[in-house]
DNA sequence: TCTACTGACATGTCAGCGACATGGCGGAAC
DNA sequence: GTTCCGCCATGTCGCTGACATGTCAGTAGA
């Protein structure tokens, strides 16, 4: 789990990337209390890039330093899913339009990723995945409209959708919608209809949003919602 | 300049709003490179502080490290410009029209705040104030509107886009415009008339875009355009 | 039951070591 | 004489370890 002989870029990265992932997954789960000492611990590496990974999460909203008592894992409430999926309603679509008739081989080869990836609905890691491959796809259509920081901002926040997913997925399989609404964004992408893509963007972050408030609001037996 | 009685929150934030600052005013300019020991050195700061204020900024996309050779304050390029008022233009007005019919006194006392700060057109500092109480009254906008991310998302945005305008400023005096503009947008936010708000704030981003962009086509005898 | 104290624990900071990339210098080949 | 190549000195980050500081939980005492 530590990945000890990756080809590593800097032990920074490593210790932010496993960090994420684990939040992500939820194998962190919101709320929790975590320090920098038992991380390092845990994974093996030193106090300092443990400490440049949290400073990072911080600052993408997944974790929240306690002065002198240490960090603990951004609790999930309702309002941030108004704000995480608002924010994404607003952005995304536009997304969308500048990407339309842009696209090239390699969003077809994101979206062939996403599509084949399906997930096992009671484990969070298979689910997590998934949204990975879910977001490198969106991520890859914001950058084809060419605004780098419109990109930035949008994987910041399908980061921070990505652990809400992780909640709403395990309560029911939505892989075959998402591929029909993968497919009819990137018709339109391809078309280079940028109304039907910014409606498609709509729809499907709006299914989303609906998926994570009913897991929220009628917690399944397989979901856990922390804190 | 170093503020050393200050009452010291820690010393990360003071060293990242000291560096923001002096980016910011293009006192560092575009393209010139930094060392972590050289500002240690100039702050009277450790270098860890230092090291993570960098890391900040590099967050918000203010420097870029150069692994083993230093940090480089980013340049500003055309495709900056465009990119950060594209984003602008996309998500502040819906921050304006949300904002609608919430103002408060708080509002207005940052309106009032912004409206009677002046500036010197040849004083990069002196525009950089002005374009901080700007920016908090815009960012105190978007924060009426209840959506936390979106506000810390145009913060930032804001931020980046004073750089630019500090550029922009030293050409010619718009205090007169903006005061007008900023009154616009008040009287709408008040009316709680959301199209209208939304129409003062796209207007407001046109308007200093247009004179950034202008700026940095046309150079007068004052804009200094680093790198 | 309430208050003050003490111990443990976690962060915040600093000084120092090793690794790496760059630029300048000298020598050899043409 | 000119050009090119390899070596070395220099400067910087990336990271480690240790110390100082601040907070909280638990406990003894009034």
């Amino acid at each position: 789990m530590t990945a000890p002989l990756s080809l590593a870029p800097n032990l920074t990265e490593q210790a932010t990337a496993q960090l994420r992932r684990a939040i992500l997954a939820t194998r962190l789960a919101p709320g929790a209390t975590i320090s920098e000492s038992g991380v390092a611990d845990l994974t093996g590496l030193g106090k300092a890039p443990v400490r440049a990974a949290l400073a990072r999460l911080a600052d993408e909203g997944l974790v929240q330093p306690l002065p002198r008592r240490g960090w603990v894992v951004s609790p999930v409430t309702v309002r941030d899913i108004h704000e995480v999926f608002g924010l994404r309603a607003l952005i995304e679509p536009e997304a969308a339009r500048l990407a339309a008739g842009r696209v090239d081989a390699a969003a077809l080869e994101q979206l062939d990723a996403v599509c084949r990836c399906g997930y096992d609905p009671s484990d969070a890691e298979s689910a997590l995945a998934f949204l990975e491959a879910n977001t490198a796809f969106h991520v890859a259509v914001a950058e084809l409209g060419g605004n780098r920081r419109l990109a930035r901002t949008l994987a910041r926040l399908l980061d921070e959708a990505a652990r809400m997913l992780v909640l709403g997925l395990s309560a029911r399989d939505r892989t075959g919608e998402m591929q029909t609404e993968h497919g009819t964004l990137i018709a339109a992408l391809v078309a280079g209809d940028g109304d039907a893509a910014a409606h498609a963007a709509a729809a499907e972050i709006a299914a989303s949003r609906a998926m994570v408030t009913e897991a929220l609001l009628n917690p399944c037996s397989t979901a856990r919602v922390g804190a």
